[in-house]
DNA sequence: TAGGCCATCTGGTCCT
DNA sequence: AGGACCAGATGGCCTA
């Protein structure tokens, strides 16, 4: 059990730290765009469905078709209306301005999602344990996400092991264990835990193992093949 | 220069 | 009808 513990451990470690290698390797990227370039230079107004501000580094296509209401990006629109072809029969329905108008409006709301969706992204590397520094790139979303999950298995993995101490222990006092003997599910998943499968594996099967997307993460193994 | 990552726009679908 | 959610497309920035 304890092997299995260590392995885990190894296994979350390997996978943030070979992350953070890569990313110390290339903190211009971090330092350069930071963690939330364009945010505050675009997000619409309170009750905002006016048009933002064209993002750094979304410029040139936010101001064509997301940004004010010029002459330059009316045409833009109708660029790229004319590049899709015939909208479908709800275009027609409306007058070009009103349609401009909603379509401005939608996009500023789907904006507004996105930017909700990337604060909990960011609230979750937050509390994710990696190397947290200004000179080291954030995690990526797929990371985030992948390392997230592989935390939380790793953590119900060590209540798990702290339980059965905690039972042995009890059974050396001659106390009945108070300590369910199911072992931990959490979610309602199997109690399967990813990390023990791959660890004598070299490094595509091994990131397979432990993150379940052979491809996403890699790239950033130590371990290339 | 290719590939990765990202923000944004857009149309479709589902729900209230 | 309007909003939320989703996925595809597009284009920019950055790194190897």
């Amino acid at each position: 059990m304890a092997e299995l513990q260590s392995l885990s451990e190894d296994a979350y470690l390997a996978l943030s730290h070979s992350y953070v290698a890569a990313a110390a390797a290339g903190l211009a990227y971090g330092a350069a765009r930071g963690p939330d370039v364009g945010r505050d230079c675009c997000a619409p107004g309170p009750g905002g469905d006016g048009p933002a501000a064209p993002a750094p580094r979304a410029a040139p296509a936010a101001a064509e078709s997301s940004g004010e209401q010029s002459g330059d990006e009316d045409d833009a629109f109708e660029r790229r209306r004319r590049r899709r072809g015939p909208g479908p029969a709800g275009d027609a329905r409306r007058r070009p301005r009103e349609q401009r108008s909603l379509r401005l409006s939608i996009n500023a709301r789907e904006r507004r999602r996105m930017h909700d969706l990337n604060d909990a992204l960011d609230g979750l590397r937050a509390v994710i344990p990696y190397a947290h520094s200004p000179s080291v790139r954030k995690l990526s979303k797929i990371a985030t996400l992948l390392l997230a999950k592989n935390y939380i298995l790793m953590q119900a993995q060590a209540l798990d092991e702290m339980r059965r101490l905690v039972a042995y222990l009890n059974q050396g006092q001659g106390l009945a264990a108070p300590v369910t003997t199911a072992p931990l599910t959490p979610f309602g998943q199997a109690a399967v835990y990813p990390f023990s499968a791959g660890a004598s594996l070299p490094c595509p099967d091994k990131c397979a193992a432990f993150s379940g997307a052979p491809s996403a993460l890699c790239k950033h193994c130590t371990e290339k093949p």
